[in-house]
DNA sequence: CATCATACCTAGAGACAATAGGTAATGAAT
DNA sequence: ATTCATTACCTATTGTCTCTAGGTATGATG
């Protein structure tokens, strides 16, 4: 039985793919592009992260996709669903509790 | 060649150590506990994965040991080194990077 | 005397991410 | 013409960690 996240985090190419999706539907060699351009380069998750998540939250119903030839390219465009958007949610609020949980012990000093 | 943190997260469970032997040294059953409390019972790394950590952290000389026996019970009391405590810090800062890049494209609305 | 708490430990599995490929088309450069 | 870079898709394998599930042993409690 799958544990979803672990314990905490992981899942952050996820989180990005359906934040980035959030805003617009884009193929997934844009999609790397985009995230590397939205954190100035900080982050880099190449094809071989991307795809396979985007293959995996397509199965799981959390993106929709379409396909569109564009100069004899074909690109495959995903958008977020209902149930993406919730799954997003989840994740966010799920990463944000465990980063403030972090947060807190690395900062409060300790008694004696 | 190792990644040492892949390429962002994970690596809690040593930040974790890290930070509460900085304050105090202690034992490996101590610790698992004492994590348990500085989290409120929202984080619990079981002794299957401490006591590993606490291993590869003293393998790499970022913690020193000191054994003594306490009612018949043997305990090893772990301490941070400099090379620990430097490691530390490069954790929190990576860790902290990490976080803000990825708060920062989570929060921030898209053009258009 | 059995059970629980303390205290140590490791092996194996499972979940990701990361690397390293491979296909194919277009367009620019030589 | 042909080579190379870019666009655009893809998967299989490896690697790194976390996690589960055990196992040993002592001391305290009922």
């Amino acid at each position: 039985m799958p544990t979803t996240t672990s314990q905490f985090l992981n899942g952050v190419p996820e989180l990005l793919v359906l934040r980035l999706l959030r805003d617009r539907e884009m193929y997934g060699y844009e999609l790397v592009e985009a995230i590397r351009a939205a954190s100035n380069d900080k982050l880099t998750f190449a094809e071989g992260v991307i795809y396979p998540v985007l293959h995996a939250l397509e199965r799981d119903g959390a993106l929709s996709t379409r396909r569109q030839t564009v100069n004899g390219r074909s690109r495959v465009y995903y958008s977020v669903t209902p149930t993406g958007k919730d799954r997003f949610d989840a994740l966010l609020a799920h990463w944000q509790r465990v980063h403030s949980t972090i947060a807190t012990i690395v900062e409060t000093p300790r008694h004696a």
